[in-house]
DNA sequence: ATTAATGTTCCGGGTAGCGGAACGGAATCC
DNA sequence: GGATTCCGTTCCGCTACCCGGAACATTAAT
């Protein structure tokens, strides 16, 4: 999938890379020390701490009681490209308000990379999943996208990135592909069932701008023994069809 | 306020203040080309190319026909510091509801680093405020937050920063913020009045986990026109308070 | 008191980040 | 259509500065 070169000649400023180890790390830790990051990341500890302390000085890391922790400056960062279009925010408040109206997850997502990224989210109160990334082909947000491309576009994509089996539901054969998508533009909506984690159904749809620019998909996804054919094919379509057609409005006259 | 350091002698790391130089650039510019760059960074063209090119390589930096943007990737890392506690997670549907039955702004803001830290937010789809930063002693949250300090800790906390004027009515006095803040731990709420900006009116409530450590502060604000004396201590204070003690016990039964 | 573990500081060596300049392509202008 | 301008990209030599190892400081545990 990615092009494997010989270890150790990646290319570009390997400090920046070096930097970015270590926000990952401290990421996945939240709250680590010193010598515990140099194990997690091969670094050496005075590497470790001299980048710790350049970070911790420029705000984007905080230090208590000699653990490290991600800062919120990175919200600052990470907010602009969330609100890079005033869709984003709209969309933000729809997904909360088809949570509360069924109760069920809601999500709105867009493609970043060939991949399905959650900007939005509407659900359990642990885990946030907002900026987790999934293949788009095993996502009803993500099909909804495809669906919104030309044939070409999806060929391409297919061509780079496979069609990786997630379930055994999932969709893994372009021509499948391609005929699921074709009855998505047909309907208005994808369905995903089971295609992305056992259990679990969704239906979605694509939200577009005034200008027909596309911005991403909203979704709403529960288990199957709430998510009943009629629900899913009769009440949740007409339902994102109209959140995403506010959007839209909101967009066309603020 | 900050110890001057001779121009170019900045500690650390030399290489990652430049990559956040970049970052921040984008951040501010949202769209921009390498040249373009170059200027508002001061960096040489050469630079700016090789850095662009690692974080693009990296996924954190979106390049899109010779144009650079933030990437999402940051949300996985800055959604990390942001539902660090469940708390967090809680308040951001506190927020929510605040906003939706009050029909005005609403808030959650930490403090970090002696700033008010914005959470979480509801309010106009244009500007989200997410991350943004302000001086704790001009908000009604940033209050709520000082009063639950004791008065060492506030006592330093002026010593290291002061107490800048935002508005005419901004507390400057320590004396006044000290007699300000034991009134506001008597009633147990904040109330800003025009003191970070004219015309906006705001109250507060700080908000604790079961253990009683202090999370951040819940508020709700608005133009001076329609929070009226009643509604802002007596309506406003108690729906706060009943938030705050909601999140309390989500966060005991979970 | 001793040991161990961790954060902090120092310093010499060599890598890799830097900047300047040159190249190639695309758009603009006359 | 040739000239000009403005970019992005590439190349290369220099040296700044990043790195790693080791020593030192501090704290906690036994």
């Amino acid at each position: 999938m990615n092009t494997d070169r010989t270890e150790g000649d990646e290319p570009g400023v390997s400090t920046t890379r070096k930097t970015f180890r270590l926000l990952e790390a401290l990421r996945d830790e939240d709250g680590i020390s010193i010598t515990e990051l140099t194990r997690r990341t091969g670094l050496t500890k005075s590497t470790v701490y001299r980048h710790l302390k350049t970070l911790t000085d420029l705000g984007y890391v905080i230090e208590r009681d000699d653990r490290y922790y991600i800062g919120y400056r990175f919200l600052e960062i990470s907010e602009q490209a969330r609100s890079r279009k005033t869709g984003y925010t709209v969309a933000k408040r729809k997904v909360f308000e088809l949570g509360q109206e069924t109760d069920e997850r809601a999500v709105f997502i867009a493609e970043e990379d060939d991949e399905a990224v959650y900007l939005h989210r509407y659900g359990s109160l642990s885990e946030t999943m907002i900026g987790k990334r999934r293949p788009l082909h095993s996502l009803a947000a993500g099909k909804a996208i495809l669906a919104a491309w030309d044939d070409e576009r999806v060929a391409d994509f297919v061509d780079r990135n496979g069609l990786e089996s997630i379930t055994d539901r999932t969709i893994t054969d372009p021509e499948a592909l391609a005929a699921e998508l074709e009855t998505i533009r047909e309907r208005g909506y994808a369905v995903n069932n089971q295609e992305h984690m056992d259990g679990l159904r969704g239906v979605a749809v694509p939200v577009y701008t005034p200008e027909d620019e596309l911005l991403g998909a909203l979704s709403v996804f529960g288990p199957t023994s709430r998510l009943k054919d009629e629900y899913v094919h009769e009440k949740l379509p007409s339902l994102l069809q109209d959140k995403a057609g506010e959007i839209k409005v909101t967009l066309a006259y603020r």
